[in-house]
DNA sequence: CAATCCCATTTTTTT
DNA sequence: AATGGGATTG
């Protein structure tokens, strides 16, 4: 058994493994193993220093990592379950704090508290905004969003962020992060941040779960370290009793989270924040040929802000990284799907991924392999859980698991259309607050009795005799499957599917969509024989790279350069390296930023294991109109020896050396059309601000630009004295 | 109250 | 190109 956990790994990720029961940080680079590390690690806790599963806390990040993490444990130790081993992300395992305690924190949660995601949290951020009459173009819903979320990151609650606005705009949202949070708080609902904000106040103030943890955990073992945010970091150190192990594993290189909060300085600093921490350096790759890795590290070492290493392999000879400029997007994903074709004589379609900066690129190359007849999945994008129909159908299931949950309430009123108009909606609003009851017991009393206009009571009556019917089958425990196929069948949801043609998605798919979800849940119920509450637990909580199919398909995988990480592919496309695509049009404001594009570029080139082609477009389609483009300027941080460039097509030269004449090209000053998406200009009355759009030419030029202070503003070049900067 | 039409805007990445 | 919101109409 020790044979079988040791022997599998080289000398440094021995070390690892067996390392101190202090502190220990692993720098992992790409390839090199860091998954196995973690899996052996708590192997051979488990086996050799007998510890239980239960002293043990392993975060991933994603709940698919979690599970592979768990298989390998169990094939590991040769055995079939380990129920007492918790594996999963921060935010499931936060979850599960809170579901046991949050009734021991101010508020009035209780245990069967709904998650709001994304999309509820931004449809309640424009409901306040409106409500209190906040224009949305000075104060934009997602940005209004995403200053909560950060506030949360920051510990700092609606009264602590109200005490400490200083900005126009911090002062302004500070009122609406309140009414936010109480609205969330009516609604016994948690958003993503609260889930982790909520478990570190808990555990900061109630000692006596503090210990109950602090005890049980001996070990903590982090992946993706680089990843993590403040209040994850936060969270360690309060788990984390003094005599218990902190073991983090991760890769400065391949941070690419800080726009979501996540702080590279927390690897960074892992030696100060965990004195005496011993530090493992795996640079060993396993994964990729000399001639991409070479080419990826080069890249990466134009970054200032990092540790160093120096990966390496053994896989001396491979073939060298190509690079194909097309003259347009279309025949960029033309190349793909030809070279797709090709491979497919002596390789499979699941061995190759096509990967790009954003999701509305996956449409090109989604339309070419159509036409070849090349099976695909579309990884991420428009997520399944986020479909309207299929949110529909899950708020039903919502408020019956959480009657308080009147996000999903009102939600589900009246959809399928039964009647319940705004005014009515308003009405029952005003008579909750009124009476200081529920929207939903609102709901019940007015559908028994009350002073509703007779036809909105018989609507209302409609509602509630479903909600009814879906409670009592709940209660009776009947399986997921069959309760949402009650609540398709109660609200006649595909007959009213079927009255929505005309535009927007196929109402065919939108029944597919629906009927997947019918067998997500009979899955979830068989394979995990899971609750309702649970089932509605990690559905909020999946990931983009959950929805890899494991049941193996082989198809071609299409996906972002975030949802590949941690990934890996014989055969990779890396495409769209594009100035102003990576790095991305709206993150070069600063060092950090382009330093992160810069980290997501290597990220895609060290998913390849064999080959790598770099591909770009000299024309694209952006939002409907056709774009002349440039190569990306970190295609000239790669030497060009290391690059192989496609004829491909032609016409099309391309080659290294025109790549630099054009970048130098624009280096130059630019006389015929001054006013460039993206760059920053100033007005003598709206100051300083960035252009998002133009339109028209001559003298009708128009030019939209966010200013810092006033919002957008579509302006008449010819007239607004606006300075190019 | 619901359906229809028109206009404007757009996410870059996602637990 | 596509989607969502707002206003208008039936």
């Amino acid at each position: 058994m020790r044979e079988k956990i040791l022997s599998p790994l080289n000398p440094e990720q021995e070390r690892a493994v067996t390392g101190t029961d202090g502190a220990v940080l692993v720098l992992a680079g790409a390839g090199s193993g860091k998954t196995r590390v973690i899996a052996h690690r708590v192997a051979w806790l488990l086996q050799e220093r007998h510890l239980s599963p239960h002293n043990l806390l392993a975060v991933t990040f994603t709940n698919k990592a979690a599970e592979e993490m768990r298989d390998r444990v169990m094939a590991l130790l040769n055995k079939d379950r380990l129920p007492f081993l918790w594996i999963g992300t921060f935010h499931s395992i936060c979850a599960r704090i809170l579901r046991a305690d949050i009734g021991r924190l101010e508020g009035g949660y209780n245990t069967y508290f709904s998650i709001a995601d994304a999309d509820d949290t931004l449809g309640l951020v424009k409901r306040i905004l409106k409500e209190r009459g906040i224009s949305e173009s000075n104060f934009q819903p997602r940005k209004v969003q995403s200053a909560i979320s950060r506030a949360k990151a920051d510990a700092l609650d609606a009264e602590a962020y109200a005490e400490k606005a200083r900005t126009y705009f911090q002062r302004t949202i500070a009122p609406v992060y309140r009414e936010y949070d109480r609205r969330l708080r009516e609604s016994n609902s948690l958003d993503f941040d609260d889930l982790l904000f909520f478990t570190e106040r808990l555990l900061e103030g109630d000692e006596e779960v503090r210990e109950r943890y602090r005890a049980r955990f001996l070990h903590l073992l982090v992946d993706e370290y680089q990843d993590t945010n403040r209040t994850q970091y936060r969270l360690l150190r309060l788990l984390a009793s003094p005599r218990c192990s902190v073991f983090a594993v991760g890769d400065e290189d391949q941070s690419i989270y800080r726009w979501r909060g996540a702080d590279i300085q927390n690897i960074l600093d892992f030696q100060r924040d965990f004195p005496g921490a011993e530090v493992v350096k795996l640079e060993r790759n396993y994964r990729s040929t000399r001639p991409i890795l070479e080419a990826a590290n080069t890249l990466v070492a134009h970054n200032e802000n990092r540790l160093g290493k120096n990966l390496w392999t053994e896989r001396e000879e491979g073939e060298a990284v190509t690079l194909f400029a097309a003259p347009s997007d279309r025949e960029e994903a033309a190349y793909v799907a030809d070279t797709v074709e090709r491979y497919k004589a002596f390789a499979e379609y699941r061995q190759m991924a096509v990967v790009y900066r954003t999701n509305a690129q996956s449409r090109s190359f989604e339309e070419a392999f159509l036409n070849r007849r090349i099976a695909y999945q579309v990884v991420g994008g428009i997520k399944f859980y986020e479909r309207r129909e299929v949110k529909d159908v899950l708020s039903y299931l919502r408020v019956a698991a959480n009657p308080l949950d009147r996000i999903s309430l009102l939600r589900v009123l009246n959809v399928p259309p039964r009647g319940i108009g705004k005014v009515t909606v308003e009405t029952l609003e005003d008579m909750a607050r009124e009476r200081g009851g529920t929207l939903y017991g609102v709901i019940r009393e007015e559908a028994a009795k009350g002073g509703l206009p007779p036809r909105a009571r018989v609507a209302l009556r409609g509602f509630v005799d479903i909600m009814d019917a879906l409670d009592r089958k709940v209660r009776a425990g009947k399986d997921l499957g069959a309760l949402a196929e009650f609540v398709l069948e109660a609200t006649g949801y595909v007959s009213y599917l079927d009255s929505l043609k005309g535009p927007g998605p196929d109402p065919q798919d939108r029944l597919e969509n629906i009927q997947e979800l019918v067998s997500a849940m009979r899955d979830f119920e068989i394979r995990q024989g899971g609750s309702l509450a649970e089932f509605l637990e990690r559905q909020a909580l999946v990931s983009d790279q959950d929805s890899l199919d494991a049941s193996g398909t082989d198809t071609v995988k299409l996906l972002t350069l975030h949802a590949v990480k941690g990934l890996e592919f014989p055969i990779v496309f890396l495409t769209g390296l594009e100035e102003d695509l990576l790095p991305h049009v709206l993150s070069q404001e600063s060092d950090a930023e382009v330093e992160e594009e810069r980290r997501l570029c290597y990220v895609g080139m060290t998913r390849a294991m064999d080959r790598l082609h770099l591909t770009w477009a000299r024309r694209r389609y952006v939002y409907g109109t056709l774009e002349d483009r440039r190569p990306s300027p970190f295609l000239l941080e790669i030497p060009g020896e290391m690059i192989r460039e496609e004829a491909g097509v032609p016409s099309a030269g391309g080659s290294l050396l025109e790549a630099a004449q054009m970048l130098e090209r624009k280096a130059a000053p630019k006389p015929q059309r001054p006013f460039k998406v993206g760059c920053r200009v100033h007005h003598p009355k709206f100051g300083f601000g960035i252009v998002l759009s133009t339109k028209g030419e001559g003298e009708d030029l128009k030019v939209t630009v966010s200013f810092n202070r006033h919002g957008r503003k579509m302006l008449l070049a010819r007239m607004a004295k606006l300075e190019v900067l």
